[in-house]
DNA sequence: TAGATTGTTAATCGATTAACAATC
DNA sequence: TAGATTGTTAATCGATTAACAATC
């Protein structure tokens, strides 16, 4: 059931949030099925692109019937993970630090953001929603005893680079990194370089050449 | 000079920040010019993918010199619209609004985000760094008399078309999104959806995949 | 001239779309 | 059975890579 699922392309990937999300807003009593006509359209995709992309992950729709909602909901919350309990640091307490520290929204997908990390003494304490911050040194021996797997930088550009191998160090699995410093790695660790204001420079970018 | 720029497919243009960063991590002086073979040493990727990238936005290199790094950098500044001053909104000043509102590096790329608009009017007020917060009533006015034309909307899931479609009726061109609602919206508003927890669950069964 | 580097043309690769056979 | 819908095979499209000619 699960055999082919290293198989899954990263375009693939990217959009299968994308039909969990739209499968939730639906009312669920309302449709004990669903056909790849009916996401594809909801969704503004072709329908075959669609079942292409479901036989990746669920493959088992039914001729006439369509896919059973719930076993479609599963298996993707399935492939994406949302069931496992995947505990994520967060290194720099600044303005955005504290707001991924507050945001609900992982909960869905099965994360954790269990505390940030920052240098400057005077931000540690504690969230209005229980959510701890402490200072840098405790890093390597919190991410060893709750097993943490992911860690978010969102340090000044100067400081990126340590915070990543640090975290290495720790024994993360994943980078996500928020500073415009183009982090260089270990190929054992999955870096994502996530740069805010050059994405708003391609938006930007695309909307001139319109 | 610039008559091929509306050429530029997405997958190019995504790089451009990435060039342009990376040359401005160079110390100018030591390198008047550069190779295509460089700067694709740097960044890892291929050297004819570098070469028709530049040649796309740039296209001035000589054989046997290279490429003026003064005429690159411009080029790219050009090509993503840095010397514009691009005025932004934001709609939502929770914390990550407030976060946006104290981003610096958004200047880097000609953004001025110049003010924050919520309901909540025990939200209105002034940042450390000037910004100012207003309630929501004000967002028309605003925009107009700005010339605003970008929106970021950082309002709960419930609140989001709303925020876009008010966007749209204050004439703003392109709608950055970081509510998990995905917008429906007229096909003249460039409208990118950004979902950071799915972002995140994607990396994660990346991970897993590996 | 010879060598380094660019820019272009052709080949490859992967993802999307179209056509259609299978099936409930 | 007939029609709707899936899943697969082939065709198309776009992006990347390779080969190579042009040129300073």
């Amino acid at each position: 059931m699960r055999m082919n699922k290293n198989k899954v392309p990263k375009s693939v990937l990217e959009r299968l949030p994308i039909y969990l999300h739209y499968l939730k807003t639906l009312s669920a009593d309302e449709c004990k099925t669903i056909s790849s006509a009916n996401i594809a359209r909801g969704l503004g995709l072709g329908e075959v692109q669609v079942r292409k992309d479901l036989a990746l992950v669920c493959g088992t729709g039914k001729p006439k019937i369509g896919y059973s909602y719930q076993n479609l909901v599963d298996h993707l919350e399935d492939a994406l993970g949302c069931k496992m309990k995947i505990n994520v640091v967060i290194v720099g307490a600044g303005k955005l630090g504290k707001a991924f520290l507050s945001y609900d929204c992982f909960t869905e997908y099965g994360f954790d953001i269990m505390a940030a990390f920052d240098i400057d003494e005077e931000r540690t304490g504690e969230l209005s929603n229980g959510k701890k911050i402490f200072t840098i040194d405790k890093l390597k021996e919190f991410c060893q005893n709750e097993n943490v797997k992911i860690g978010i930088i969102t340090v000044p550009e100067g400081s990126a680079q340590s915070a990543c191998d640090l975290l290495v160090n720790c024994g993360v699995k994943a980078i996500w990194n928020f500073s415009p410093t183009r982090l260089v790695h270990t190929s054992d660790v999955k870096v994502k370089n996530e740069n805010m204001a050059s994405s708003l420079a391609v938006l930007s970018a695309e909307l001139r050449v319109k």
